[in-house]
RNA sequence: GGCGCCGUGGCCAAGUGGCUAAGGCAGAGGAUUGCAAAUCCUUUAUCGCCGGUUCGAAUCCGGCCGGCGCCUCCA
């Protein structure tokens, strides 16, 4: 029997149970960056939830096949490696580091292809041809357009049709034969990058790398593809009706959009440039770091993504979008972050107490792989009883159409559940009772279990610390020596002054029967 | 104008017909502590407004108010 997971399909819009197009074996694609600037949060998005669907599928047993494309030939890219007086290319290339660098940091690993438009050229030529050859394109001059006349179905994905098209006129409109047509093939101005094609010197599109290289990677029908709300008009819709013309097929069976991320003030982070402003053609994070954070001016400075990551971890900023659904739009603030790292510190300290009281790393604990593995019987037990029903409760957050948002909320519970089991059975008293502790540790590992679905919790977070480890260690070290002295002589009054200085500088003492531990404060 | 989305406690945010409406952040009180910190417990919601359907609605339908996305290339 099928695990009960539903998705909502944005071409049925309605949830729907998922069943794949064969078997077992899903394939997902995802529309990813056009390189021809540095990545924003807001491309995050879709990396981190489809990063957490493949994981929640694989959990699943399914096999799946995850592909994002890598857009490196278009008109932006021409337009600003122009505008910097390097190559097409090496812009590119440099982009992409950076996308690949801020995927890595947020723990977005689960990708199995990334192709690259240009890589592909003779797909997409070949592609084309065949839309020809079918009737379903045309030729003009070395430009190839897309005839939605000819496709009866053109606009299912988003309700609208071909007819209701106005049209914007403009340069390659005159070639057109209806406004609604869009380009397979741009022939090449002086200048340009191009490649030979049988409609002379030229580029694809910007739809049509999609339709050839999901078709090449994943087959002619797949299961899941995906992209930002604002992808499904026009570029989705081309892509089906490139896909499905050429194909006589559906493409993918679910269509899963994600929800687009905004600042409070104005405007969407992503997507395109706004339609009536004129503004900038995209926003990038330094607009949002300078209206969100520059007036808290941290020496740090207000930078990009990369910024972001250096300053609340990768960490924060993937739990930050896992807490809201994944199809509801994502307001960005840095309160917002604050507030996350906040919450992801209570995990942090658990991890410590447990390694205190069973001498052993939550990172080191195996935990099961597939969902079945992780079914128990908690058998009377107290904590494990509830920590079944935990579990249940989270599983069934994600089975219903991915909502992690619903699922983080178990994840809270549960370490609630544990510390509670620890303080109520005193597992950190010397004489612990070893029963209590076998129960506590299978507890937790299911924490493991459950966090590692999203992508949290691998390993341990890198602390920024904004100083010399060692030697802060050591003096801290020093000064908690000092201050045990003073409260063995009950002198409270030195005592508590060495910890108030201390908490001044952002570093907290927290007293305990066998000792006292220290820990930096989260910057703020 | 066309297609579509959203409005839940101070803030963020799950929940789309029926147990006492998750969870987080912030605040308050308590247990614990020499005092703190950490942890645990307690605590704040007539679910934008009006009407309708229903035994029963945050959840479905209609209207209104407020916020937002998309409506190709050329950008």
């Amino acid at each position: 029997m099928l695990p009960p997971i539903e998705v909502y399909n944005t071409l049925t819009r309605r949830k729907e149970p998922f069943v794949p197009v064969d078997d077992r074996r899903v394939g997902i694609y995802l529309c990813g960056p056009t390189v021809y600037d540095k990545a924003h949060i807001g491309h995050m998005v879709g990396p981190v939830i489809f990063d957490t669907i493949k994981r929640y599928l694989v959990y699943n047993g399914y096999d799946v096949t995850w592909v994002v494309n890598i857009t490196d030939v278009d008109d932006k890219l021409i337009q600003r490696s122009a505008a910097r007086g390097i190559p097409m290319p090496e812009l590119a290339r440099e982009m992409t580091e950076d996308y690949l660098a801020n995927l890595r940091a947020l723990g977005v690993d689960q990708i199995d292809h990334m192709p690259k438009a240009t890589e592909h050229i003779p797909t997409i030529i070949a592609f084309i041809q065949q839309l020809i050859d079918r009737g379903y394109a045309y030729e003009v001059d070395g430009d190839v357009f897309f005839d939605v006349t000819k496709d009866e179905e053109y606009g299912k994905l988003t309700n609208r049709s071909w007819q209701s098209f106005q049209g914007e006129g403009g340069e390659a409109a005159d070639r057109k034969r209806h406004p609604a047509d869009f380009a397979l093939w741009k022939r090449a101005k002086e200048g340009e990058p191009s490649w030979d094609s049988p409609w002379g010197p030229g580029r694809p599109g910007w739809h049509i790398e999609c339709s050839a290289m999901s078709k090449a990677l994943l087959g002619e029908t797949f299961d899941i593809h995906g992209g930002g709300l604002d992808l499904v008009f026009p570029h989705h819709e081309n892509e089906i009706a490139q896909s499905e013309c050429c194909h006589g097929k559906p493409m993918a069976k679910y269509w899963l959009h994600n929800g687009l991320l905004k600042r409070e003030a104005a405007g969407k982070v992503g997507g395109r440039a706004e339609r009536e402003s004129g503004a900038s053609e995209s926003l990038t994070y330094e607009d949002i770091a300078a209206a969100t954070a520059a007036k808290e001016s941290r020496s740090k400075g207000a930078g990009g993504l990369a910024d972001l990551i250096a300053r609340y971890g990768g960490e924060t900023i993937r739990f930050f979008l896992l807490r809201t659904h994944y199809r509801s739009t994502v307001v960005f603030s840095e309160q917002g972050l604050e507030e996350t790292r906040a919450a992801l510190e209570t995990f942090y300290r658990f991890f410590q107490r447990y390694e205190r009281l069973t001498g052993q790393s939550f990172y080191d604990l195996t935990a099961p792989q597939r969902r079945e593995e992780g079914d128990f019987d908690p058998a009377g037990d107290e904590l494990l009883e509830e920590v079944h029903r935990i579990r249940k409760a989270f599983l069934d957050h994600m089975d219903d159409d991915f909502n992690t948002g619903g699922a983080t909320s178990q994840l809270f519970e549960l370490v609630r559940a544990l510390n509670r089991y620890i303080d109520r059975h005193q597992l950190e008293s010397p004489g612990a009772d070893s029963q209590h502790l076998e129960s506590l540790r299978r507890g937790v590992t299911v924490l493991r279990e459950l966090s590692s679905l999203l992508g949290l919790f691998r390993s341990p977070p890198a602390r920024a610390t904004g100083g010399d480890d060692a030697l802060v260690g050591k003096l801290v070290e020093l000064l908690i020596e000092v201050r045990a002295d003073a409260r063995k002589r009950k002198d409270f009054e030195t005592a508590d002054r060495i910890r108030d200085r201390l908490g001044e500088v952002g570093v907290v003492l927290e007293d305990r029967p066998d000792g006292t531990d220290w820990r930096l404060e989260a910057e703020h």
